[in-house]
DNA sequence: ACCAATTTGTCCGTATGTATG
DNA sequence: TCATACATACGGACAAATTGG
């Protein structure tokens, strides 16, 4: 392979550089999404069957479908019911989904889920407070309302999952709501197993909503943001008393709280 | 497919829920990640040719081929340079990609990817401040000695992202680090942009860099949060000085800078 | 509600290039 | 250097599901 030295005829004079050729599916998979970046294919769109694709990059059938399967791990391309390939956006859910597992398999502490959420959730309810819309405080009225009445744990924690869900939405900012979803996935389990073992907490999550719904309502950024803060030491409070320590890295059980079974449909 | 109400001696009962029977090649892929999320497969090992994988699965090459690129997608499993199938954990930088391709692909604003950094740089370099170690400093003002003699705008531009990288990493908090990364490859381009358009700007960017950076000398969290605050703010001056809309909609040509081209590989 | 055409999921066999020992 | 193992890619095939008349 490499020239010899002492051949000297054949002098090598490095004048290119090695061909980085990717593999044929992985050239299709970007071509596809070259043209959905470029706005030339939009969400919604079909994307033709698998032998309309194979006519037109002209590779074989197993190459085009190994290039889809990418696509539509990444969420660019989906199959409808029908299996038809379809380009659509990449849903948050899935994205937030990957992001927990990535950080529970690269071993993060609670601490650092709880620092990043302390710093996240207060500028939520802060954005919330300042636009929330009459209908905002209604779903938030609404839910403090089924809290009040839930007695299951389980229940408990699920609306509490709501709420801060529905304040994100009322945020009105997206990259806000993606940040945060990562940490709250992995602290679902937790708050359930805190209202389990600490008698107060409960009244003390509940009191938090209230105050925070009242922000909203007086469109009062600065109560929600404090009002955040101390449900967010609540819980860190909460978290030491249920006897865990906050510098332990998250298990890895906790992936399986959080559905990610559907990872590949 | 639906039971005839006039047949009276059939009668649906619905008993039975309709079953979910998944794809060969994405049980393949579920099956992998399944032994990797509990930690029976570690990242490193090996996973065995795809020959290998035919025979214990019993399926066709082409179905567990197509099963592996789903995992090799999400960062799972990857190939070394002898295209061997390795246990791997998941990237940051691709994940980040990937989120960001989404932001752009939903249409946030720069509203909201500035309200977003606003509070998570800030949270990063106050924990910056607490943690930084001797090391650490010195590799802030190698960065900033770097950006000193710096003259042309891209050169002082990647330095300013290595910046914040490195003030990220300084926080010790993986999540925040992760978390600040899709919005902060947003903001790459603009970056550029300002200091060719705004005079002042290379020169207040320097100054706030020497802010921070003292914050982290003397152990001050609150002065790195406050300058950290001020060199945001910056940032969206520079940004209206040039022109630009805070609520427009980053343009779907900012994913051409961040290195897509790889996505795949 | 049935039938014909289309499309996907899966399988088999083979050829070729490349990395490793 | 050579042989071997392996991944990539190809062509062809068939059954089940879906579509559209």
């Amino acid at each position: 392979m490499h020239a010899r030295l002492s051949d000297k005829r054949i002098i090598m004079h490095e004048t290119f550089a090695r061909l980085e050729i990717a593999p044929a599916y992985q050239q299709v998979a970007e071509a596809i999404e070259r043209k959905i970046l470029a706005g030339q294919l939009a969400p919604g769109d079909r994307l033709g069957t698998e032998a309309d694709l194979v006519r037109q990059f002209g590779v074989n059938r197993s190459t085009v479908r190994e290039g889809i399967r990418l696509l539509e791990q990444s969420g660019l391309v989906r199959r409808d019911q029908s299996r038809r390939l379809y380009v659509s956006l990449p849903r948050y859910n899935r994205l937030a989904t990957r992001v927990s597992r990535a950080l529970v398999l690269h071993q993060v502490t609670f601490r650092e889920l709880w620092e990043a959420s302390m710093s996240l959730e207060t500028a939520i309810a802060g954005a919330a407070a300042e636009r929330a819309s009459p209908e905002d405080i209604a779903e938030l009225e609404d839910n403090i309302a089924r809290m009040e009445a839930a007695v299951e744990l389980h229940a408990i924690a699920d609306l509490d999952n709501d709420f801060h869900a529905l304040i994100a939405r009322i945020s009105r900012n997206r990259v806000l709501q993606l940040a945060r979803e990562p940490a709250s996935l992995l602290f679902a389990p937790t708050l359930k197993m805190i209202l389990d073992q600490v008698a107060v907490a409960g009244r003390r999550n509940l009191e938090a909503h209230r105050k925070i719904l009242d922000a909203c309502r007086r469109h009062d950024p600065e109560a929600a943001r404090l009002w955040t803060q101390r449900h967010m030491a609540d819980w860190r409070r909460g978290f030491e008393k249920a006897g865990k320590q906050l510098d332990d890295p998250v298990e890895r059980t906790y992936l399986e709280h959080m559905g990610m079974g559907g990872a590949y449909r």
